[in-house]
DNA sequence: GAGTTCCGGAACGCAACAGTTCTGTTAGTC
DNA sequence: GACTAACAGAACTGTTGCGTTCCGGAACTC
């Protein structure tokens, strides 16, 4: 009867929690931990951009911590195109990288302070943390049997983040780009003749 | 006179600071640096194991940050050894980030974070930030004008650093070391003949 | 309407930690 | 011996920010 169809689920009572709260505090501490990078996220930073009061964010996570790993598990993986022009995919992968390296100079080593802190943020990043699309693209240039294919996709990442760190001054998306796709196509095997 | 001789050079009066004590707060500052990564540094931490009181700190550094950031600038510059082997001088500067990205992960990292955190450190680190000691090396096996010096000796590093932080679990310091060497290594132009 | 849980917002308690000050002592100068 | 500043160590102050609690009000069930 009318009864039962009005009755939740679980049996709970009272108001029931927003589902658009909860979607609008994990985008707003993925944005911030693109901002501002994890070690200067304060919740109640969280709860304003979400236009959200601190108490919504304690009734759903148990920690700040546990809030922001599912928020870094929510994030979409890299993914990379697959065009008949390998090298031109391999360079959209290594330029997206570098941009980001660019653009967000704090949200890697950001994250890699936050996984020393928390082991659950550390769970969620290693669960994300997932370079195959590059190494298949770079399997499409070199062979799937190149020695060096495990190297080649970790500088592809690793030498944007070191720059970004490092010598932010002279860093140039560009022209990074075009020296890693060139030192990665340069060792290309040369066409072999019909 | 005696008047003149016994007397400070610079007129001051009372117990002269001791330069010891300066000593080793700046080595008991540089050792955690190392242990435990900046963010978790604490003065009183670095006062204990110089055998120093916060006093004997304040007096000497307006800040915390000052203290690390000279702790910082007196820390050794990379080298690479010089012998008529290069791929084997390579190794061991290939080998050395590799051990000490595996032993220190928290270095690192931890210094990228206080750079963001703090001017002076970022300076300081910027300063001692010196990679022409591998490039070199690399030069030495590719030749001067290999277009790809850069990326390769930043590669050195970034490699290490990113494996040591994403995936410490599958960290092999000998195998990575291989791996990177022999890459470059298969660089190397054929040897001509007379 | 009664009862329950949610909501944003503000106030609060609490712990960590940078930096200061105090105390008794020591190493120097005059 | 008088004076001054450094010393270690402990106590203290001030700030920051997590997580809690309370408020008036709203959404939902019965």
């Amino acid at each position: 009867m009318a009864e039962d169809s009005g009755r939740r689920p679980d049996n709970t009572t009272g108001r029931p929690r927003d589902g658009e709260r909860t979607d609008a505090i994990l985008e707003a501490a993925a944005d911030l931990l693109l901002e501002v990078g994890f070690d200067r996220i304060r919740t109640q930073d969280v709860a304003e951009r979400a236009g959200a009061g601190k108490g919504a964010i304690y009734r759903r996570w148990p920690t700040k911590e546990a809030l922001l790993a599912e928020a870094i598990r929510k994030m979409p993986p890299g993914t990379a195109p697959v065009s008949d022009d390998p090298v031109a995919d391999l360079r959209t992968v290594v330029s997206d990288r570098c941009r980001s390296a660019e653009a967000k100079p704090d949200l890697v080593p950001g994250l890699i302070t936050a996984m020393r802190a928390d082991e659950g943020i550390e769970a969620a990043v290693k669960e994300g943390y997932d370079l195959s699309y590059v190494r298949g693209t770079i399997a499409r240039i070199l062979g799937a049997d190149h020695p060096h294919l495990d190297v080649l996709a970790d500088m592809t990442q690793a030498v944007p983040l070191l720059r970004a760190a490092f010598t932010p001054e002279s860093l140039d998306g560009e022209a990074m780009t075009e020296e890693i796709v060139s030192l990665i196509a340069s060792l290309a095997p040369p066409p072999t003749a019909g």
